[in-house]
DNA sequence: ACCAGTATTGAACTGGGAGTTCAACAGTGT
DNA sequence: ACACTGTTGAACTCCCAGTTCAATACTGGT
């Protein structure tokens, strides 16, 4: 039922989802997973607890929902081509998303949750995913093959410790210098002549 | 009155500070931050829950004691010397606290909590850096200074990652991997006559 | 052995919030 | 106008974290 496409909808049903799904979203970010409650969210959204439960009757539901919609509206800036400038760029992105975007804490929430729970793990899967999928791009772009899972991992990795567990603004310079740390330890792709001399190009 | 050092103890007190702080420790790796009540750990270390509330009022207060001996417990292998080899072990051990010891949970109801919680923020810092501390040194003696930060961030971000997001088991050749990528992008300290003592070292 | 001081206990109580239900009401498509 | 479906408000149950306290057990000192 909920999964019909281009049925159509009663736009009182899409308004309704629209509405709170929305307002979840927001609460989740904001205030974590705990705050999610059926009574907050319909508070927030200006429907009826009722309604909420009629649509989505486990709290499990309205965090899924959410996270869908988190990781469809996610965008990645367009990439110019080179490695280095685009890779730069999709950190900065990725350590924005973690520290304003309040990213971290939703990866925490669900991290911890997902141990005794499958479906939780999926969603880790999926956030994770999502947000590094245009690094993964840019990385799949230029380096070997076997170097991008490893380097992926260093990056995000690198990031998520810096800004989530030492408490470190994610500085220009610091995502810089990490990014150069990674691509020393990787095989460019193309047959150009990109030498990984640390003081060349640019 | 809680905080007197050698000062003669009830030795009751002494039992019950020792069963239930070992008990909310298990309890929390095993089953996570939303397990430790005082109704549960009453029940598990033997003590009435009026005693446990006696002793530690809040929640809080528990996971707090309980963290405070989990970081004091910890140890690491002794250094043989070799860079790579000791990063390696440390590595797997960080690696398998993080899987087999559900330290990835505990850090990641820590991280959760720690928006809106200054105490908290300290646990998790702290909890971090007993947890990376191990390497810390090992990085401290055998590369340069301005090195240790971001190879440091690398290596256990990269686990985390690995480990935490991606399910993956942290194999050996998976870490030495990345052990690798991370030294080809440190500068080693001088000489190898740096033939530090075990011993001898801070 | 006794005693004064303290820790522990069991059991009962409270306060709040998650989750549930349903009859009345409102919006929708035909 | 009509049948159908979504929405509502309010009341309700149930569970459990947190609290309290008089009775009991243990401890160190005399």
């Amino acid at each position: 039922m909920t999964s019909e496409a281009a049925e159509a909808l009663d736009p009182r049903v899409a308004r309704t989802r629209r509405d709170v799904v929305g307002a979840t979203s927001a609460l989740l970010l904001e205030e974590g997973w705990d705050a999610v409650t059926h009574a907050e969210v319909a508070r927030r959204a200006g429907y009826s607890k009722a309604t909420v439960y009629a649509h989505w009757p486990t709290r499990l539901d309205l965090i899924r929902a959410s996270i869908d919609q988190i990781c469809d509206e996610a965008d990645h800036p367009a990439p110019t081509g080179d490695l280095r400038t685009d890779l730069r760029a999709a950190l900065a992105d990725f350590a924005d998303d973690l520290t304003r975007g309040h990213l971290d804490r939703l990866l925490a929430g669900v991290v911890e949750r997902a141990h005794d729970n499958e479906v939780v793990g999926r969603l880790r899967t999926r956030l994770y995913e999502t947000g590094t999928s245009g690094m993964r791009a840019i990385l799949a772009a230029h380096v070997e093959e076997r170097d991008v899972d490893p380097a992926l991992a260093l990056l995000t990795g690198a990031v998520l410790v810096r800004v989530t567990f030492e408490g470190r603004p994610a500085t220009t310079p610091l995502l810089d210098d990490l990014v150069d740390r990674v691509l020393a330890s990787t095989t460019p792709r193309t047959s150009q002549a990109r030498r990984l001399d640390p003081a060349a190009t640019e």
